[in-house]
DNA sequence: ACGTCTATGGGGGTAGAACCCCATCATGAA
DNA sequence: TTCATGATGGGGTTCTACCCCCATAGACGT
């Protein structure tokens, strides 16, 4: 448990809509030493003030929350507080959006599934200067690299194969033939490796397209 | 909050295997008048001894956990201290489990996401002697009337077509002839209003037959 | 006994999906 | 300039799903 400079008291601020959650995380943030609860916000906006006002160490920020969403808050963040860092905690498992999220650079990602101690270790990581993402995420992010094959027209006419249009359905809606319609269709099934629009569809739950609920 | 018989103290056990919601929902029950925390249990196993131990007013049950699932743990609370009341704490939403958690007579169901209100009103309700199903989960059990008309041969068609199998091949596994595949599959289709694959997945989805991951 | 439902299964036909071949054009990188 | 990739699209064929008709047998309730 060793933060740079001493005891320096690090500050952290934690943005979740749950109280379960937040009652749950401060419990382990005053388990870790040298650390203080400055904050708490139970939306977006509360999040972006309290960052503004804290200046924390840490953030440890809930995903999707009413009034702000995970993103706008992060940005603000990185805006108003660049000393900051950002934990994302997250309920969802979608392996699409835990990818973007990976992209914005943020310094940790834990799944709220994650037991206690890996979340301490992730916070006294980050704390510490470095990275932490969850082994569980980057598992998952593993087995989405075929996604990441697809070109962009490909993903177009998956997501209106997935909304149960048929091919002349595609067609009429993209403004392309049915013979281009099958050519995508057959390109984006080969390389995702799946045989029916059955075996597609998990493919493109696992990337959260089916997902319109939010799991604490 | 009026606990029949005065001023006795409830008593109440957290079966959880994740501490984040066990610290959360012990700062609900200690908001709540009359009651005590008698016990906590983090797999399935504690949950059984705990009761046995303290046969407490109320059990909050978590579905899934490890050593011994929840259906596990009620059989067992509903053996050795029948006067406990039990509430469900989930964070899955599939359809398919919670409808079949109604069936066994529990006191009380509520989701992880609901809030610390809600909460607080399903625990105290159910202190009270009275049941308590959040309306979440109400409203989803309505939308799975559809599924409830299926027959048994229906829901193994419709089981081997999501795990993504050609009629021929559901007719090879269950023995009996494509045309009667196709006579199962129309049926089952024309039930639940779907025209498509794709259309039938999400159904799929929303009984809980895609997941695989358990949610905080 | 009769009617309903479920499970089973056949014949016949058609539309759609899947897949093979071929091709052109535009864009970007080497 | 050449090559690779992506987008587009045609011809042709086979296979599968879907849907209509028909039927029998068994179980269950009235």
């Amino acid at each position: 448990m060793d933060f740079s400079a001493g005891d320096i008291v690090k500050t952290i601020v934690i943005a979740d809509d749950h109280q379960i959650v937040r009652e749950g995380t401060k419990k382990i943030v005053a388990s870790i030493d040298n650390t203080s609860l400055s904050g708490e916000a139970e939306n977006g906006l509360e999040a972006i003030a309290a960052v503004k006002n804290h200046r924390p160490d840490l953030l440890i920020l809930d995903v999707a929350m009413p009034l702000a969403s995970g993103v706008e808050v992060f940005g603000e963040t990185r805006r108003w507080s660049p000393e900051t860092k950002v934990v994302l905690f997250t309920g969802f498992t979608s392996v699409g959006l835990l990818s973007n999220w990976i992209n914005t650079g943020i310094e940790g990602m834990l799944l709220k599934s994650c037991g206690p101690e890996q979340i301490r270790e992730c916070l006294v990581t980050v704390l510490n200067g470095g990275n932490y993402i969850a082994a569980e995420i980057v598992d998952m992010l593993k087995n989405s690299e075929d996604m990441s094959e697809l070109t962009q027209r490909e993903r177009e006419v998956m997501s209106l194969i997935v909304a149960g249009n048929s091919n002349a359905e595609i067609g009429e809606k993209l403004f392309i033939s049915i013979k281009t319609v099958e050519k995508h269709r057959g390109s984006l099934m080969g390389k995702l490796g799946v045989r029916s629009v059955a075996d597609l569809m998990v493919v493109a739950h696992k990337e959260g397209w089916l997902d319109e609920h939010k799991q604490l």
